[in-house]
DNA sequence: GCAAATTAATGATTTATTCAAG
DNA sequence: CTTGAATAAATCATTAATTTGC
């Protein structure tokens, strides 16, 4: 819970609880939709915003990683981890893909159909004695651009709150009482910008998974001209 | 010049002449107001977004001290810079912070009344020796907090908008043509991001050297530590 | 000259690091 | 000590320079 004057989100139980069943059910670095979903749905158990929902996936998944890394090491240590990595060098795997085979579509790569080439090596860092994994993971082709989480940094940002819902399949969905849908708020978009935004999913048009084309449209209202009085 | 369907933003001429300005001229990271203004400008000269601005300037910012690093590695192998940074230990602080006493007003912070605690040592990293030279930036008081350029992840990216002027001074503003000004369009915003926006003026409300409340909300402190390590 | 092949620049993302509130 | 917030560094990916062989 936020006191008044907070200067800094504080997530509450059931905030917390939901992320991180989010997080468990696969969701790593979720798209500006993902974000504006989730944030519109943890709002209503207590005040949110957007950044907060992409500045816990990112710090929770950097901090998992660590933890683990952290665990290993000290496993490699004290033994045996060696052959285990041996016997199934993918177990690692799950650290940066969906869990659950239910948000494959939300991670929009399957990991199922992925190559993946483990690597292990021990190298000295600074004195300290450090062991890197690395899969380098081969995706089929290339898939959804509009991935990227930067976007949010643009005007576009603003585009981004319309649609979207696959978010529905998530099993803390179904734990929780299933909180009222709510309709955003779209602003109106330039001529040329439509335009323009069309001719990008002409080029990128690989995946048929969304429902409306709205969605599709994604978003992006370049500051065509944002008018600015200087003095 | 961007082609038809490029998927990635290729500043013109005209567009990067104006950026490499407002970059010597000490703009290093702009916050979302100033990006916004920048952007609206630059759209002038063609096709852009905010975070093509806001991407070129922690790359440029992120490259330009890359250059000088290597620049200063090499005359150190070469001679004598040792000397030289006993004698103006300073001389590097340019690389983060403003230029030109004329953008105090957008970095706020005042390079004079800080103190510079200029620091260098030796030491091994992964086998091969490194230098870094690091200057602790011990501003006077904590300022204002609403520099974040992360603010443009929240939906509050709609208040930052309004506002600001102070770009005006910039030379490459009084090279080029002056575009006629225009009237900002504001986009309506709920009442508790305005609260909101209200209580993070009260709060950190330092400073009155600002000429109006809600211009003076934008600024920057520039990072308390701007180390720099030597390869 | 002029493409195909390489290499260098640089736009865009992701990951690591750091700061500071609580 | 944990973790939200912010920045810097590292990395990926695409475009532009350039080199090269013809």
């Amino acid at each position: 819970m936020a006191p008044a004057g907070s200067s800094r989100w504080c997530p509450t139980p059931q905030q917390l609880k939901m992320l991180e069943e989010m997080y468990t059910s696969g969701i790593r670095t979720p798209n500006a939709n993902q974000i504006q979903q989730i944030t519109s749905q943890l709002s209503l158990y207590g005040k949110i915003e957007g950044k907060n929902v992409f500045y816990w996936f990112q710090n929770h998944k950097a901090r998992e990683r660590l933890r683990l890394r952290k665990k290993l090491t000290k496993q490699l240590q004290q033994q045996q981890l060696y052959h285990q990595l041996q016997h199934n060098p993918h177990f690692l795997h799950y650290l940066d893909s969906p869990a659950s085979p239910a948000f494959q579509h939300l991670s929009c790569y399957n990991p199922a159909s992925a190559n993946l080439f483990p690597q292990a090596g021990i190298h000295d860092e600074g004195g300290k004695q450090v062991t890197n994994y690395t899969w380098n993971i081969d995706i089929p082709e290339k898939m959804d651009k509009n991935k990227a989480i930067m976007r949010m940094y643009g005007s576009d940002w603003l585009m981004m709150v319309d649609v979207g819902l696959p978010l529905s399949s998530l099993p803390c969905y179904s734990m929780i009482s299933r909180p009222p849908l709510k309709t955003l708020e779209l602003f109106p978009v330039t001529a040329s910008n439509l335009k323009e935004e069309c001719n990008n999913i002409n080029n990128n048009n690989s995946n048929s998974n969304s429902s409306n084309s709205l969605s599709s449209v994604s978003c992006n209202i370049t500051p065509a001209k944002v008018p600015l009085s200087l003095p």
